[in-house]
Order: structure tokens, then C-alpha cells, then sequence
DNA sequence: ACGCGATAAATCGTACATTGTTTGTGCAAA
DNA sequence: TTTGCACAAACAATGTACGATTTATCGCGT
């Protein structure tokens, strides 16, 4: 499963968990607030249990807090999207670059297997397809001897993972994870560490800038 | 046993920013159990307060739980410590290469001023020199359009402030600091923004190395 | 020395009190 | 009629206390 140091996916469905999805999924809108009361009335439980949620979401970034005035849902808009991807930019080639070095050949197998599934499904069931491509990348980083970037990375994509679950793939992007997928395979094939970076860079970038356009464009066209 | 109940007691400072500062400084030895009840009484205050803090310092990192077992301190050890300059190492170089696109004479004239602070501290307090070099570092970063890096960035420096604090910086890292300084600068004069990116770089993960080998110094001191 | 059960201790959830903030109302002045 | 403002009532955040449930500890008998 994921990477997760603090222990929250060991309770089942927290209310944590919860909240942080109808955060993540758009649920819960920007900036709304997040009545301690209401949360609690609305899952059940007494008021103890959500506010340490709200603390918990507060330290992980997705809830903003002011004192005596409580928790406003933090936006996930372009800006946040976009920041984050421009980490992933910098930050997974150099992931990307040790895995190469590091792979063996069950590892590749494994790859190639998710490649299988990834090209059998075809983009048929996207929510299938957002979870065999984030499969694909945690067979990649998931040992890696930095367990604070292999964590952050893996909460950015969480989070990537919500935000462009609300669009579809063009054709043109479809088309492009499966090239680049593919000659990234060949890259850690060949050993070739340098070149599987800079793909994953491009990888990466293109991805962001693929949902920053849909996000750009739902915006205009809520807007017009 | 580990805190100090005056700076416990201190008014101003909220429960959270008192258990971090004791985890960062190394006041509450790693892995230590972090008893609700005895923070509360500590610090004089109710359990809740103290379960939200702690709640607070696990989405940002420094405590980890375990249901029904409580909270523990995160251990600050060399893993982490390099784990967070490599990232450093990944992402300085892109804020660096931004505000050398962006600086305006008001802020090469800023870091002038500071660098003359530094060269005239010349490490003889070493913890202004501390200051002097992260408010230099934070005239560079501070505006920069990617919150969230600039926000990792600055959480990643309050940590190894706190670490570095422990030890001494060796005549070769002095001069080093200061010649990589000046260098930057007359890289940000001259708008060479690949070679202030690449300096920064080097200049990191020269901190990196300086700051683990000390962490490995003492290790073995401790040992033997 | 090794289970094993009783006891202590700590976490987690609930209920309540206090304090600070927001909101709505009445009233006077423009 | 509308605007500004004081003030009070409702509301919500923050802190305290306590009971229930789970985990840790320790003494005891074999």
C-alpha cells in the first residue's frame, strides 16, 4: 500500500480519513469552514475526535487555522496543483535515477505486469487506470533509502490523484503516458539512469500540465 | 526524563511550539514515548490541549502514533537529517534560479548588507551567524511564486537550525560559507542563474555533509 | 525461568464549563 | 427610510473533568 509514516491508515476509515477525502474531493468547498459540532453531529461521534482530525489535517496542510475562529478548508486550486507538481518535477528524477540503478529484475517484471494491466484497460476504466499508473510509480520509489521524499511524494500524489480524478484524458496525453511509460522500461532495461530522469521529468511536467489545462478550462467554463 | 519546566511554564508560546522545540533540540531523546497525561502536567494544562498538539505534530512529521499505543518523538538522526538535505539539494537550486531572474538592486543590495553582518560575526557568535545565514537565504526564497516550496524550505531550515546549533563549524567550512557567498552574489549580479542554481547546489550539500559528518563525530564519540 | 492472571496505567471517547466571536435587535441620528 | 452603533443573545472554539476500553506491568505459582 502506501507510504505512510504517521500511522494514519492503520485505523479503518478514520475520521480523518474522512474529512481529508471531501477535502481532497472537492466536497467540501474552498475555504469553507469546518464547524467542530456539525463534523461531529454529521459522523457521529462527540466533538473530541474531530478536532484532533482538524489538527491532524492542520499539520498536513489541507486545513487552515485561526485562533479562537477555527478550521477553513484550505483551496486545492491551480496554484496548489501547480506547486506541487513543480516539486514532483524536481524531486522524482532523482527518485527515478536511484530506482534505475537499484532495480532488479523481479522489479522489472513487475513493471512490465503493470504496463500489461495499464495497456489492457486502455483508459476503458479511468479510476482503474489512476491506480494502475500510481502502482506503476510506487514500484519505483516505494524503497527508496529516502523515506522523506518517497513520503512526500506520495502525499503529493495522493492528492494529484483526487484533483484529476474530476477529468478525462485526451487523446493526445493517453497516448503519451503509454510512449513514455514504455521507453521508460527500455531506459531501466538499459541501465540507463540519466535518460529515465530526464524522461520522468518530462513525464511528470506533462502530466501537471495536463490537469492544470482541464482545471483552466472548467474554470472559464464555470466562469462564461 | 527531558524537559526543562521553566521554558515549559514560559507564557506566549503554545503548547505545540514547546513539544516541537523540545523534539528539535533534542530535549525528548528519540523514540521516546510522549505520555499525554505527564505533558499535561508538565505544562499545566488539560489533556485535550496537549492531544491536539500532538495530533499537530504528526501531520507535520515530527511524532508518530500508533492506535491505542500513543505518540512517540520521531527521531532527528542522521536518516533524517540527510534525507532533508537532499531535498534541499533538489529544490534550492530551482528557488535560487527564480530569484536570480527576479532580484531587484534593493535585494542584492539586502544581501550585501547581510553578507557584511556575516563577514563581520566571522562565526565568533555562532548563533547569529545561524541567523544572519537563513535570513539570507530567506530574502531569496521568501518571495517566490511556489508556496509550498518555499513553506518545505522553511520548515526543512528550522530543523537543521536547531541540529547544526548543536555543533561547531570547522575552519574549512568557514571559509568555504563565505567564499560560496560571495560567489553567489556576483552570480546574482551578473543574472548567471544556471551557475547561482549549480553553486547553491554545491553549496547545500556541502552544508549536508559538514552537518552529518559532525551528527557522526559525536555518534562515535558516544560509542566508543 | 516461564506463562498467567490481577492490577496499574494510558489512550480514546463523551459530556460539560468557560471564553471569545459572530449575529441580530433596538434605538437614536441623519 | 436609511445608517450607525451599542448591547445582548446565540454560537462556536477552547479548556476541564471523567468514564470506558485497551495496553502495559508485575507478582505469583508451577
Amino acid at each position: 500500500m502506501g507510504i505512510d509514516p504517521i500511522g494514519a491508515s492503520s485505523e479503518g476509515a478514520s475520521l480523518y480519513e474522512l474529512i481529508r477525502e471531501d477535502i481532497i474531493e472537492g466536497r467540501l468547498a474552498a475555504n469553507e469552514r469546518l464547524v467542530v459540532t456539525d463534523l461531529a453531529r454529521r459522523h457521529g461521534t462527540s466533538t473530541n475526535p474531530v478536532r484532533e482530525a482538524l489538527q491532524l489535517l492542520r499539520g498536513e496542510g489541507f486545513v487552515t487555522f485561526v485562533a479562537n475562529r477555527g478550521a477553513r478548508v484550505r483551496p486545492i486550486d491551480q496554484d496548489f496543483v501547480r506547486d506541487i507538481y513543480e516539486i514532483g518535477v524536481l524531486i522524482e528524477p532523482a527518485l527515478t535515477r536511484w530506482f534505475v540503478n537499484m532495480a532488479t529484475s523481479e522489479d522489472i517484471a513487475e513493471l512490465e505486469r503493470i504496463q500489461g494491466l495499464i495497456e489492457e484497460n486502455n483508459f476503458a476504466d479511468t479510476l482503474r487506470h489512476s491506480e494502475l499508473d500510481t502502482a506503476f510509480h510506487t514500484v519505483m520509489y516505494q524503497r527508496h533509502y529516502n523515506r522523506h521524499a518517497a513520503e512526500l511524494w506520495w502525499k503529493h500524489r495522493e492528492v494529484l490523484r483526487a484533483v484529476s480524478r474530476r477529468f478525462n484524458f485526451t487523446l493526445a496525453r493517453r497516448a503519451a503516458i503509454l510512449r513514455e511509460h514504455r521507453e521508460l522500461i527500455a531506459h531501466i532495461k538499459a541501465g540507463n539512469a540519466d535518460e529515465a530522469g530526464e524522461l520522468i521529468s518530462r513525464h511528470v511536467e506533462g502530466s501537471g500540465r495536463h490537469v492544470l489545462e482541464q482545471m483552466r478550462a472548467r474554470n472559464a467554463a464555470r466562469a462564461g
